[in-house]
DNA sequence: CTTCTTTGTTTATACAAAAAACAAACTAAG
DNA sequence: CTTAGTTTGTTTTTTGTATAAACAAAGAAG
């Protein structure tokens, strides 16, 4: 109950420090000079801050820049190499790890296929990449300084699978169970945030305040990226999109309810419809239409409508600036994207598809891993600054 | 784009001194030492910001409380009558205004029915309704703080109403044109958003950091809380869930699209229903229901449930603590709140249903006045604050 | 009557940001 | 080459905030 948020000059040094940690991350090379103009601090608060942030390893001093009158500045840059991050994009049939810098640059990558869903096994092959990542993390100042992962599932701010359907876990404490394992900080993420992070950080929505990101996969989830900031409601399960009910009087999804949206425009809608001619995966599906399969043409085309009905929803509930289609569907980007954008346009208010971009994520299907591994950086430079 | 956001020592003080005030409004009476406790701020701190605060006359001493083992206690108030507040709710077809205090209580309220829409004759009414109430402000250290308006349309962040469509009225500067007129801080806001507000401060909704307020007149708008904030989307037209598609192929709407919510769900609906039996407004069809009317009776039922099935979509986007329905439709609240209340929670997944409370506003048709008063008075204190 | 509590103020200290002065390094004009 | 002016970044001083510690006042409890 006993909050502590009230300020004092601490708080007030974390903020500037953010701040110009922010500004560098952004807009180097810059001088300590032009960190002042841009974010109206002091030269000689500037000057304080950027040395803490060089004694913590976080930036580096890169020789002198062209001078425009003057002395010449003195460039400074992200300290990228001083320390790494995992993310993990843990699926339904895979397991997909990445190891990245502080600027979230891919070093290496791994991805196994999982054959058992039990978690016991997934576990097992979960610490197996770790561990085979984490071996080859670089020698730098912090060396590992975070895992994030992304599941399939509904995850609570303790960084515990409340439930993921498709892998049948119940309750299972990942973070804390990683933690003890790991010594560093753990960060575990529903896929769809993870996804919208990746994407607002690396992809398509970079600096976009208000974006939602459609995990199209077997199933449809969102995260929602309201005001710059993941919105997970008041116990971490917004977002779940893919059970809006468009069709009254629809099909009745497993969830009990009927006309579910994921039922007409996720993976499963495509493969539902392909089943009959005989098409029995994603691939299948994607390669008949390559050769000119109209049925297969035909079938994405409607599928991206349907896509595109539910996504003018979104658009007329958020007024966000920018909607991204991601996972698994992106594959199918070819021929649904622009019929995605169009309808979701055509449905949508007036006034709210003024701004409205509609995109297919960047990333593809690596949007989660990245967002995964930004989460995990995120919160090491977070705690970073804290520190003194 | 150089927004001076960073931190100094005023932001500090400004802060301590808004959690201080804050901490009064909610557990007045209070002493300086609970408050020291409460927030964990030092005695000396609080002494010194409540000082300020006496000095700006929003808090009184009011004599000496109780001994708990020691010397007794200065008990501090919040000074509501330090100022007064006008709130108007722009109706389609009546203007609502209230005076209340700084605690949002009611003082004088006055109704007016509006004919004409055109905003020249609108306007009028306004001004005149402003003027009847300005002139009973109590004598006060402040006198009148801030006119707050709810409109029922599509305002932005400068307070211009942008799209009005019952009013038919477009881009008119409410704002300016009312601040220069009146010389006080002038807030508009939509409705729905006036409405949220409202109920969060003063009605069903006090102290739920997430809550969607569903204005159903004779459409449909919605006012989202999200922690605790107001979410207005990127350009202020967030929450046009009247306008969500809950049937694929449904009827179509004047939006130009199919199946919107509020086709089944408003006071229109409604009015559909019942106009073959020969009622022509809300009140005939409820006076109906009272006397026992079987078939209106159903048709309140029908209405709820789809009321119901759109609600579910809300707790399974928004995972909210609190659905309210408000506006016009409270009217009807005994035929259908447990209705709506059983549907959604049916419809809803069973995660996002388990904390999740469904009720009518408890302001009934004065949620949006009351909100809209509750914004100037927000406004002044944030605005007081900020002067030394 | 004495001791302990509680409340609130006063005094001294710590610390962050900012202003001002300054030093260094450079450009450009004559 | 010299000089004036500019840009960059540091050092010094000032201001303003929160906090801790000491203190004063007022009461409770034995």
């Amino acid at each position: 109950m006993k909050v502590k948020l009230t300020g004092d000059q601490a708080l007030i040094k974390k903020m500037n420090t953010r701040i110009v940690l922010d500004c560098i991350l952004n807009e180097e090379p810059i001088s300590r000079a032009k960190i002042a103009k841009k974010t109206g601090l002091n030269k000689a608060t500037v000057s304080s801050l950027v040395q803490d942030l060089i004694d913590n390893h976080l930036v580096i001093e890169g020789g002198t820049g062209e001078s425009s009158g003057g002395r010449k500045p003195v460039i400074l840059h992200f300290n990228h190499h001083a320390g790494y991050a995992i993310g993990i994009d843990l699926g339904v049939n895979y397991i997909h790890g990445i190891l990245t810098d502080l600027h979230g640059n891919v070093l290496i990558e791994r991805q196994e296929s999982l054959k058992v869903r039990d978690h016991h096994t997934v576990l097992a092959s979960l610490r197996l990449l770790i561990d085979t990542i984490g071996k080859q993390v670089p020698k730098s100042p912090y060396g590992l300084v975070g895992i994030g992962i992304g599941v399939p599932g509904i995850v609570d701010e303790k960084g515990t699978v409340l439930f993921a359907p498709n892998l049948n876990w119940h309750q299972l404490d990942l973070r804390s169970e990683l933690e003890t394992r790991y010594k560093v900080q753990v960060t575990i993420e529903n896929e769809a945030n993870a996804g919208a992070l990746g994407e607002q950080k690396y992809g398509a929505g970079q600096n976009v305040a208000n974006l939602i990101y459609i995990s199209a996969g077997i199933g449809i989830g969102t995260g929602l990226i309201l005001n710059n900031e993941l919105y997970k409601g008041s116990s971490g399960f917004s977002g779940e999109l893919g059970h809006m009910t468009v069709d009254l009087n629809g099909k009745v999804c497993s969830c009990g309810n009927r006309g579910c949206w994921e039922l007409y425009a996720s993976e499963q809608a495509l493969l539902e419809g392909a089943l009959p001619f005989g098409f029995e995966n994603l691939e299948q599906l994607l390669a008949a239409a390559d050769k000119g399969d109209k049925k297969m043409i035909a079938l994405l085309e409607d599928t991206a409508k349907l896509l595109g009905a539910g996504a003018a929803n979104i658009a007329n509930i958020f007024n966000p600036d920018l909607i991204i289609v991601g996972n698994r569907i992106t594959k199918a980007a070819k021929w649904m994207d622009t019929i995605v954008s169009q309808t979701t346009k055509q449905r949508a208010l007036p006034h709210n598809r003024e701004h409205l971009a509609v995109r297919f994520a960047a990333l593809g299907e690596s949007s989660a891993v990245r967002g995964a591994a930004y989460a995990a950086i995120e919160s090491f430079l977070l705690q970073n600054e804290t520190a003194e």
